[in-house]
Formats: C-alpha cells, sequence, structure tokens
DNA sequence: CGGAACGTTGACATATATCAAAGGGAGTGG
DNA sequence: CCACTCCCTTTGATATATGTCAACGTTCCG
C-alpha cells in the first residue's frame, strides 16, 4: 500500500515513516470494471485513492443526462472534500476499469492530520485545486458555448505536453466521444457537430480518436482568447 | 480586528490567544461600493473576510455575461483557495456595497497554519463545504432548466428558515433580480418568465421582492424531488 | 422633478436537446 | 471466415429553452 501512497499525488513527497504512520487509515478494495464505488448521498466515511484503473465521478439528471465532474486515473484522489461538508457524497462514483483503489478512513485520517500539519497543507493545496478546476468548469458552462469548451479542452491537453515549436500536435482521445460528452457538459450528437465545426473551420482534422491541430491560432481563437 | 475574526466562519470558536497570534497575517481594508477588489488572474498575495458590506465574486463572459459564483457577507471568506493553486485569483471581485474587509496575507497566513493544526482543519472544512456548494452549481447548471434552479432557490431558503407546520412561507429576495439570475446563471428577462411561470402555476406569489410560497409540494415537484 | 437603474414584455434568433435512423468497428459464436 | 450483435458515432429533421434586441413601465434616488 506504501506504494501505492507513494504514487499519489496527495502523499507523494512524505517519507517512508509518515506513510507508515497511515496506514492505520488505510485499507484496500478492488473494483471491477462497472461497479458503483458510492451513490450521491451515501454517507462517506471514507475517501478514496485510484491505485489501478480509473473512476468516473459524475451527477446524474432525473432525465438521465450525466455530468462528469472528473475522471480519476491512477494516483489521483478523489472524494476528499465529501468528509468535512455535510458527510455524504456529493456524487456518485464508478470504475470505468477494473482495478484497485486506496480507502482512507475519516476518522483515522483526521486525528493523523491534527498530528501533521504537512499532510493537512497537502489536503488544502489538494482541495484548492479541485476548486479551481470547478470554477473553470462553471465557467465554461454558464458562460461559453460548445465549441468554445472544446476548443478549451483541446488547447488544455496541448498546453500540458508543452511540445517544441513546429511539432506535429497529434492528440489521441484518452476517452470515448460518449464519455468527453458527458465531461463537457453536453451530449454524443452535439459533441460530433462540434468536432464537424472545428473540422471544417480546418482548425483540427478528425480520424476517429486521433485529432490533429491543424492550425493552433485558430484554435485560440474558437476559445476565445 | 479581533472582532472581525471572532465573527468569521473560519475563525469562530478560538481563543483570543490563538487569534492574537494571527494578528500578524492580518491587515483591514475599505472598500466603497462598485470598487473592484481583484480582477480574474490578478496575482494572489492575499485572502478576504469581509468584516461589513457584502461582495460579488464573479465570472465574465468576453460577450459580457456574469456568472456570480458567491456573494459574501459579514463573516464570510473568499479567495482562500487561490492561496494555494496557481496564485491567481480565479474569478473577479468586486464590492456591492461600502465596507471593511480584513486581509488575510498569504505567506505569514501558511506559517501560521503550519503550526496550529486546528487552523488548518477549519480551512480544510471551508474549503470542503465551498467544493460542495460548487458542485451543486455545476449539477444545477448542466442537468436543470431555470424553473428547477429557481424552484431550488427558494427550497434552500424555506429549508434554511426550518419554520413550523402551516407557517406561511413569505421570502423577501435579499438581491435584485439581476443579481439573482446572474447567481442562477441565466439573464433577467428569462428569470422574469420563470417568475412568470412559477406565478402562473400556483405555486408562488411575487409582489416585487417579496414571493410567498404557496404550494410547497408544488415547489419540490418542480424542483425534481 | 428628472434621470438612471431595474423589471417586464414581445418578437425573434440561435444553440442545444430530442428523436429516429443508419453506418461502422470490435468482438463473439457458429 | 462469415454472420451477428452490440456499442459507438454520425447525420438529419425537429422541438425547445434560452439568449438577444427593442420597447416600455416602474421604482429608486439625487
Amino acid at each position: 500500500m506504501i506504494r501505492y501512497l507513494k504514487k499519489s499525488k496527495l502523499f507523494s513527497g512524505f517519507d517512508d515513516e509518515s506513510l507508515e504512520g497511515m496506514l492505520t487509515a488505510v485499507s484496500m478494495k478492488s473494483v471491477t470494471k462497472g461497479e458503483i464505488i458510492f451513490y450521491e448521498k451515501d454517507p462517506a466515511p471514507a475517501f478514496f485513492i485510484v491505485g489501478t484503473g480509473k473512476v468516473k465521478i459524475f451527477k446524474i439528471s432525473p432525465e438521465g443526462k450525466e455530468q462528469i465532474l472528473m475522471i480519476a486515473s491512477e494516483g489521483d484522489s478523489f472524494a476528499e472534500a465529501a468528509l468535512f461538508g455535510g458527510g455524504k457524497y456529493p456524487a456518485t462514483s464508478q470504475a470505468m476499469t477494473d482495478g484497485k483503489l486506496l480507502v482512507i478512513h475519516r476518522d483515522r485520517f483526521i486525528s493523523i492530520i491534527e498530528r501533521d500539519p504537512a499532510i493537512a497543507l497537502n489536503l488544502i493545496a489538494r482541495l484548492s485545486h479541485l476548486l479551481h478546476k470547478l470554477n473553470k468548469l462553471v465557467e465554461e458552462l454558464s458562460l461559453s458555448d460548445i465549441n468554445t469548451r472544446l476548443a478549451h479542452y483541446f488547447i488544455n491537453i496541448v498546453e500540458e505536453k508543452n511540445l517544441s515549436e513546429n511539432d506535429p500536435i497529434l492528440i489521441t482521445l484518452s476517452e470515448k466521444k460518449t464519455v468527453l460528452a458527458s465531461q463537457l457538459g453536453t451530449i454524443p450528437e452535439t459533441l460530433s457537430r462540434s468536432f464537424k465545426k472545428l473540422s471544417k473551420e480546418k482548425v483540427i482534422a478528425v480520424n476517429g480518436a486521433d485529432v490533429t491541430v491543424v492550425d493552433l491560432d485558430k484554435l485560440y481563437k474558437f476559445a476565445g482568447e
């Protein structure tokens, strides 16, 4: 388990001694593809770190439309915030693949951070980061149309790659387009049209899950920057 | 300043000694109605607590549409998350009235919480609460229509009042309808129509800023619960 | 009193969701 | 290897919610 803790964004950087102190609060859970880890509004006695596999956290409307809040991959933690707020999970979580999760139990974890401010600071940083991302999601949902959101999505990926001048910019989508639609707050049909629009405008070229950014300047213009 | 710290949600419950230790990190700032406290993307050397007055935090689209993220009243803190994330403010903040703010300076505050885990825990709780609220906002923006959002808005107010059976349910809007529109992620015209719709359906009765909930069951039905 | 901000209403434009259909691609079983 | 199914994706026709623009009445406040 220590190995997974070290790989996690929340606890990397701590020495073995601190991490062993953590172990009293941690257990392990295997999940299979499609398994629901928790439902929205379930009581929240623990939060999670992904050891292996991939998990989606999402909300669902009465009509069945789904809004993905995040996709957690190896090393990501999720549902940390549930420990302190109302004590209920604010969204539903489902395994997208088979995998292993670290389960961090609430009460024991709290007594640990009461003693170790460094862990508390890490948690604070992590929560801040989440706030930042949600902030951005709100902004996009309420102020941008879909083409803009899709352009932003590509820009984020491109900027993370920090590749050198004049490299061809090839992106392979890490999710099915259906899933991407739900992340962007829309439905597959609309997303498909948005892809078509950006293609027709010669901003990107699409071939299945492979997207090439043809005109980066135009991409930024679409994103409104 | 201690007085204001005590009134704040973030630091209430601490004894005078802890609070005096805080003072090295705090200063005071007066603002006048309409004054911009910070712009989105400004570097963030501090966060704030409202001593007196009212402040709105919002995003704005290239076309000028405004999405209010929160309205901070006396005792509320805002922009806490900016201290840790990218070090930039994620939104713009403007005084809605004249008022006084406590300014909590980043570096000194961080060294304080490194020493005082209790303050760190409070901050964590606060950030969790913010996450919870943003979560809800995302849900509503992406999964609900305006009538539903307005119904939710009233339900939240009614539930906070926890009044006894058979009381008449009278709500006086605390914000101008223009502002409410921006909080709900829409524009005044659309909000006006939503008010009209709920009135016509005999769910509420509206008289200027006074709203009476006529049929609570129907209100819940509109909110989809 | 008069002007500015707010609120409402109507006609209209537009983005996005919905519904229905059809075309691939990957995997499965015969 | 073929036929079959399942799921993803795309496309078209249509409906609907919401934004835009313009006008007007109202309230607030100097």
